[in-house]
DNA sequence: TGGGAAAGCCAATATTTTTGCGTTAGTGAC
DNA sequence: GTCACTAACGCAAAAATATTGGCTTTCCCA
């Protein structure tokens, strides 16, 4: 006589699996930041002293790693986009902000890394999902100012995009090449 | 007695060597085509009879190979951009060329791995450049009518870019969006 | 033709990935 | 508390992939 005990099945949030895991994330952050080239699994789980088989067994691959810890730097470090007074003020400056966040070297192996995770069509993307929400804050500001101003979706197309077009393809960026970009935002919602 | 004697010390472009190299590429669109996960090198070199020696002698990593396949395909497949007679219309159906290509599941292949293979800032993205021809014709053919048009810069930050920038981050693409891109442009000169 | 080197191949080695299975230690039930 | 259950980790062996040294083929040019 067997009784199958029904019972919740879930993860594990607490003890030694936290601590691994968290182990896991400064040691990717670490390697990232110092710049090493080669960033596998047995290298990984060496620096955070755990064995390398957690980590195949725990994601695909590297990239899927990477796309994790970026995801949990971005959702973490909650900057509001600089308020300026005027809608083009704060849009120079976030685009300012911008670029000394994505044009730094490790920001951008994250990204690349994350872009090859990517395998099949989804919804949204997490890393810009904070930027999206900080253009929705400047633009909320703007229109309580009564001032024209563009939409969610043409901030995220005209600013966002070709930023992180131009890191992801490894093209330069400074912030020349932002304010122009705002300027033709402008531009466009006189149009 | 040794005379070092100085010839033209060059690559081998007939015979052995193209035969290998072609054998290769087809390898990589097939396996592309195929939706195959894992194209490793040994896999490649299986299917183009070749020793997978030689691939890891000829290319850094499986990334190279495949940009450098995306690359020859891109610039081999020269289709000019529709004219049909505005610059409206030309954009719009160019946009929507566009997306029909990039749409594709084995080009996202291609473009993800072809990001996954940067690693130091380029002045250009060969990928990119036949596009930038394409734009720079459309906004000629505008000047031409006497019609006012965009700069090549702004084609490609503001249409180019967007529609990368989404499939790069396997976000959907279609032509809708691609026509809201357009009109966007249109209105920014305007402004 | 023939010298010389680029490009291939083969074989040996190192590293990474995968897999089966024993052990540790969170978690809920009592 | 302590017990049963099992998720999560570790270990070790095997498979796959990557790397390197040295030899062979074959283009290319004189």
């Amino acid at each position: 006589m067997v009784i199958v005990q029904e019972r919740m099945i879930g993860q594990r949030p607490g003890g030694r699996s936290s601590r691994v895991l968290a182990a896991i994330h400064t040691a990717v952050g670490e390697l990232v930041g110092a710049g090493v080239d080669r960033i596998t699994f047995p290298v990984i789980a060496e620096r955070a002293g755990v064995n390398p088989t957690t980590l195949y067994r725990r994601w695909n691959d590297v990239n899927a790693l990477l796309e994790e810890v970026t995801v949990g730097a971005l959702t973490r470090d909650g900057e509001a986009a600089p308020d300026v007074g005027t809608l083009e003020g704060d849009l120079a400056a976030w685009a300012d902000a911008i670029v000394t966040d994505i044009a730094r070297p490790e920001r951008a192996r994250y990204l690349r890394a994350m872009v090859g995770a990517r395998t099949e069509l989804v919804s949204h993307c997490a890393v810009t999902d904070r930027r999206r929400e900080q253009a929705r804050d400047v633009i909320d500001r703007a229109h309580d100012r009564g001032e024209a101003a563009p939409t969610e979706g043409q901030v995220i197309d005209h600013l966002i995009s070709p930023l992180y077009y131009r890191v992801i393809f490894a093209l330069p960026v400074d912030e020349e090449y932002g304010h122009r970009l705002v300027r033709d935002v402008l531009a466009m919602i006189r149009g």
